[in-house]
DNA sequence: TGTCCGGGCGATGGAAGACC
DNA sequence: GGTCTTCCATCGCCCGGACA
């Protein structure tokens, strides 16, 4: 779970205004998580060592697998899954068909390394923690499965960050922009409800951003995407929703032909002065 | 070097349990 | 039977490696 400070979140804003790449903002909190993770599993894993030393059987699969104190999602990083392949995989997340996948996976990820192993004879590794006075060495197949588990937790955090920050940057950003041109408070309007997909009449309707309202009432769709380079898909989004503005941190010159083409208005943050444009756009838009 | 496209999770809200 | 909690499906967010 990485959620960001409304202190990160303003550093974000700054960077942006300043033309700025935002993006340390957001490594920075995937480093922090994934260290203080990657301690704090190796602590676990030590005690969880100790504590089965004297019982044959596979210690990281009775505690980290099996441990019915764990949450799914845990369960099956542990296990060098992430939840998104499960839900790809079996069309659910529901805990049973989690538990399930997680047991064959960790199956699989010992087989797979007892293969490589194999392979690579010459080869040894031993991990040794060493916490207060307790110490305890890790043999390679032990070294390798935590090596994978921190590997596929790291995925999970990094994802987990950049979907936090595009999540929450967006209203922000566009209210912001709105206070920072004057535009008054009956000109724009901030949707924190999402549509009803449920209802049938509304079954094509998408989440709109913000809107801002024009002089004659008409409500004008926006985007925000602070996506970097090589996402097309920029182009269905925003035909899907009818944006009328466009506000994203990078765009390629084909993004920017597209927008003209469609009639749709863009800001790009990245680009030297680039949030200085709103100015006109504004206008343009009545 | 630019595009494609699948991978990863957060936020949200309805459904299903859990508790009085 | 009502309220509170947990579960989980869905949509949307950006990344980053394969490919041309």
């Amino acid at each position: 779970m990485s959620t960001f400070t409304t202190v990160s979140l303003k550093n974000v804003l700054n960077k942006l205004y300043e033309g700025e790449d935002y993006r340390g903002e957001v490594i920075s909190l995937i480093q922090d998580n994934f260290i203080a993770y990657s301690l704090d599993f190796l602590k676990r894993v030590m005690l969880a060592k100790i504590e089965n030393k004297d019982i044959t059987v596979d210690w990281y699969e009775k505690e980290f697998i099996q441990n019915e104190d764990l949450k799914k999602d845990e369960i099956a990083i542990n296990s060098g899954m992430n939840m998104k392949t499960i839900s790809n995989k079996y069309k659910t997340t529901k805990k049973d068909i989690v538990i399930s996948a997680s047991n064959d996976q960790y199956d699989d990820l010992k087989r797979a390394i007892d293969e490589l192993i194999d392979v690579e004879k010459d080869l040894d590794l031993t991990l040794t923690i060493k916490y207060n006075k307790a110490s305890v060495d890790l043999t390679l197949n032990e070294t390798l499965i935590v090596i994978n588990t921190l590997a596929v937790k790291r995925a999970a955090i990094r994802a987990g960050a950049w979907s936090s920050i595009g999540k929450n940057i967006e209203k922000p950003l566009m209210k912001s922009l709105c206070i920072l041109y004057g535009v008054p408070e009956k000109n724009y309007e901030i949707i924190y409800k999402k549509a009803d997909y449920s209802k049938n009449e509304d079954i094509y309707s998408r989440e709109i951003d913000f809107y801002l309202v024009d002089n004659t009432e008409k409500s004008l769709l926006c985007e925000v995407k602070l996506m970097g380079k090589g996402n097309p898909e920029v182009a269905d989004a925003v035909i899907a929703r009818k944006t009328n503005l466009f506000v994203a941190d990078t765009l390629s010159e084909t993004n920017k032909r597209q927008l003209k083409d469609w009639n749709i208005e863009w800001i790009e943050l990245r680009a030297k002065k680039g949030y200085e444009k709103v100015k006109d756009v504004l206008k343009s838009l009545n």
